[in-house]
DNA sequence: GCCGCGCTGTCACACCACTGTCATACTTGG
DNA sequence: CCAAGTATGACAGTGGTGTGACAGCGCGGC
């Protein structure tokens, strides 16, 4: 039996898992749903997969030898390019909860073992499904301001632009969602990830750095402040 | 006590659950928070709900007679119109079956019965957070003007209109409730929030400043006035 | 190890758009 | 023409936002 939707399938699923036996069965029950699974049963493992392919989404054990799966979890929110792929971790029950949200790591979504591997799957699509498409391209384009994503660089006018990993983050989600308002609360879950505890004005302050590194190219009015709601990313002023 | 934060307020909420006691404590609960709530005993209740006002997020319970929760649920997500709506459901203990079924239909959250209310509105709130205004680039138009909810602009005869947040839910409300009228205690319910204590004659004032940045358009003719009663926007004179 | 550097999150302060209220002028219906 | 209802302009307070500064942290070089 196949629940899965048809957009699903084909979408890859990196797991991180070092007990064979899970990991076999993960393998197991989400090929036949329609995935493409990459294993890897240590962090070292899973960093050479990452190296090659780029997973939609990363499923993590909490519990691994050498580096931990929250150590892993936050070594890759902290690097640009991974930021935003979608993180489901495996924790045992009892660590869940607040101990868990209590550690600023920004994960999608917790499945406690021992689990289903329906609800494990229904999850997966469950965080697949709000995940919008965009993100893998190669280049992007707004406004006069170009995104090369593989080489991580910016270019505006054509001058180079440089920026922190943060900001990084944040223009590319906004040339890859123009138009739209965002209010503080929703950059701080899309950029930051969900499940981080960071004070609202932080936005500001990131917003203002993007802006003052993109002013001598003068695209900083692309960055529009709707008063009351939040920001956006828009080419007509106003 | 409201621990809701502001963004939150005034958030219609569609409640679809037969029993009467659940229903009226679940009205009870969300406004006091103060979301906008709007019940329905069944899913024809709801499709009549629907059809008049759309809600921004459904909350359904499994059991149901008739149609069941799931049916709904799924013919929800079915409707392009409102598949984009988010939508929780009310499950009870230990079904995990639900629970999958739940997720894979689409549903964003899940709460299981019994529930304490400050769950129920944590879980609320963690949807409607990450769910974006407008999610189907929705679009209102009303008597040549144009608002972009997503982007939340606003345009009137081919010009763009810059209003402030009150002037802009003001508006918002007028256009998506044209051709009747409101009285004045309506619309400090609707569009500031009940339970706020301000003076009658301040909507007075927001509808000039809405009228004033319309007029360049030459579209502040599309409120008018109704002496003794209140205010009401149409496109026909008079 | 020690240092310097870049990045991050937080704060305090300043500024100004927006808000709610009032006093006054105007309109309407009886 | 009067009384009640409404439009309008002005105004002070509030709160949302811009901004510079700063301490903590991780990292690479020395």
């Amino acid at each position: 039996m196949t629940v899965t939707e048809p957009s699903m399938r084909g979408k890859t699923i990196l797991v991180v898992e070092d007990e064979k036996p899970i990991r076999d069965l993960l393998r197991f029950s989400l090929e036949r749903e329609g995935f493409q699974v990459e294993a890897a049963e240590d962090a070292a493992a899973a960093r050479l997969c990452l190296a090659e392919q780029r997973p939609d989404l990363v499923l993590i054990d909490w519990m691994m030898p050498v580096t931990s799966g929250l150590e892993f979890a936050r070594e890759l929110k902290a690097a640009p390019t991974f930021a935003d792929i979608p993180l489901i971790m495996l924790t045992a029950r009892g660590e869940e909860g607040d101990k868990v949200k209590g550690l600023n790591i920004g994960c999608d979504d917790y499945v406690t073992k021992p689990f289903s591997t329906a609800e494990l799957v229904a999850r997966i699509s469950a965080v697949l499904r709000r995940t919008v498409p965009g993100g893998s391209d190669e280049r992007i384009e707004f406004g006069g301001i170009e995104i090369n994503v593989a080489a991580q660089r910016v270019e505006a006018s054509g001058q180079s632009i440089n920026l922190g990993p943060t900001e990084y983050r944040l223009l590319h989600f906004f040339t890859s969602h123009p138009e739209r308002v965002y209010s503080r609360e929703q950059l701080l879950d899309r950029i930051w990830g969900q499940n981080v505890y960071i004070e609202e004005r932080t936005v500001d302050v990131h917003i203002r750095r993007l802006r003052k590194a993109l002013a001598p190219a003068g695209k900083d009015n692309l960055i529009q402040t709707v008063r009351g709601t939040g920001y956006r990313f828009s080419a007509t002023p106003g």
